[in-house]
DNA sequence: CGGAGGGTTGAGATTCATCAACGCGTGTGG
DNA sequence: CCACACGCGTTGATGAATCTCAACCCTCCG
């Protein structure tokens, strides 16, 4: 049931967040201009791997997985998107059919923004072309750090910088935090089969003493509890870093 | 020992690869400007992990790696380029440290830009900015397919298809082509170590009957040879796609 | 109450890393 | 010219990590 969208609760609600930065509202107007928003159900795909790359999908809210398939037909879930992130944000530049595919893993609310519109803007606007290279090199650096994941790392350390990074994302001054994603998404993510997720979860909290999981709720006994999963690069966003001193 | 360049034969040489494309003379000239050519021997570090991102490196000659360090202190290569290809081109946009090293892998010769310049080219010249926006949407393209190969692919099908690309980068009217970089780097880039690197190559000869590797020299038996480890974007590169439909 | 989906647990199979040894080509010093 | 060492690649034996397959549990929901 496509819809058109409030300008101004959209400005208030998502003016931080990458895509959207620093641009007026006559920017956000343009941008939106002929934008939809669309509800999706859980499991829908809307865009599958070779399509033409017509929209960026911005989730308004819900949760989004971008994924890849194997020759076998397995499918990888290369990044875990909820309210506020976008996704197809690089493919429109490329220059050829979508490498990746889209998929609402939980009912969803999407904003539609035509790649015409994000050209046009990104002509006007040098604050908004700002703003993509930026955000094209941010997550050129996310998936770097997911290539050295899976390279370097066993799946405990995986499972721990995961938990690490979703302890960071949240609010940092309680700790305790809810897993945004269900298991077996996460597992998928962390290119490891739901079995071993579940048994890395459990070593972590038997042989660390540290976490304690029940469901999506995890428990820090301390806020340095995943300090041992931390890396240089994660280190920057800590704010126990200066106090505790990490390093 | 730093030394200028001749803007002309630079232009005649490069001005096909990503960064220069559709630069005119000007453009080319503003951007070299301040830049320097320095030769690096083998091994040596042209930048650190957590370094500051001062300039953009572009190959003229020879061979980098862009490394990434694990917490136990292993580096693994993310990626292997060699001439007229670059590297730091995100890093300079990320705001941030650099999450990267890059490292000389044999004697080469490297132009180093400012990042400063290519802020202001970036600034004054849509094309150029353009240019970028397309660099850093391909990177983060050939990242994505690096992680599913990782994630999805054992490592004899990793090593096929390693073996595939390479094919298709070349000439593509022999059936012979040469490794470009030695086995223990691509066997680090594939995210494996050098002896199971060397028992899937043979594995391949052995078992598939369709290909021969002696040293660096590969050569096909047919142009189909490698046909069964490609994957639904590679297929888009092959000029075996229409006759053969290898679909 | 019964079934379905998500999660957990256990046992066996498989893939890959590790460790150690060796081959081969190249360069170097005697 | 030979002896030797070194880098790179290969090979074999072993072990650890992870996947696979199967069973089971729990919760939610009709």
């Amino acid at each position: 049931m496509p819809q058109k969208i409030n300008i101004n609760t959209f400005i208030e609600e998502f003016n931080q967040t990458r895509l959207l930065r620093h641009l007026n509202t006559a920017e956000v107007t343009l941008l939106l201009e002929k934008s939809l928003v669309v509800d999706v159900v859980e499991g829908e795909q809307l865009i599958h791997e070779g399509d033409e790359a017509t929209s960026l999908f911005f989730i308004l809210d819900g949760a989004l997985v971008t994924t890849r398939t194997g020759i076998q037909g397995e499918e990888i879930f290369i990044r875990l998107l909820g309210r506020g992130e976008c996704c197809m944000d690089a493919v429109i530049f490329m220059e050829e059919k979508s490498p990746i595919g889209v998929k609402a893993i939980g009912h969803s609310s999407v904003l539609k923004i035509p790649s015409k519109s994000i050209k046009i803007l990104s002509e006007k606007s040098t604050t908004f072309s700002n703003n993509l290279v930026k955000m094209l090199a941010h997550f050129y650096k996310e998936s770097m750090l997911q290539i050295d994941n899976v390279t370097i790392k066993d799946s405990k350390s995986r499972v721990g910088y995961y938990l690490l990074r979703a302890y960071l994302a949240g609010e940092q001054n309680t700790n305790h935090f809810v897993l945004k994603f269900k298991k077996t998404v996460i597992a998928n993510y962390l290119g490891m089969k739901p079995e071993t997720f579940s048994r890395m979860l459990k070593e972590i909290q038997t042989k660390d003493h540290a976490v304690t999981i029940h469901g999506a709720e995890v428990t820090l006994t301390d806020s340095n509890s995943l300090c041992h999963f931390c890396d240089a690069t994660t280190k920057n966003v800590c704010l126990n870093k200066v106090d505790k001193g990490c390093g």
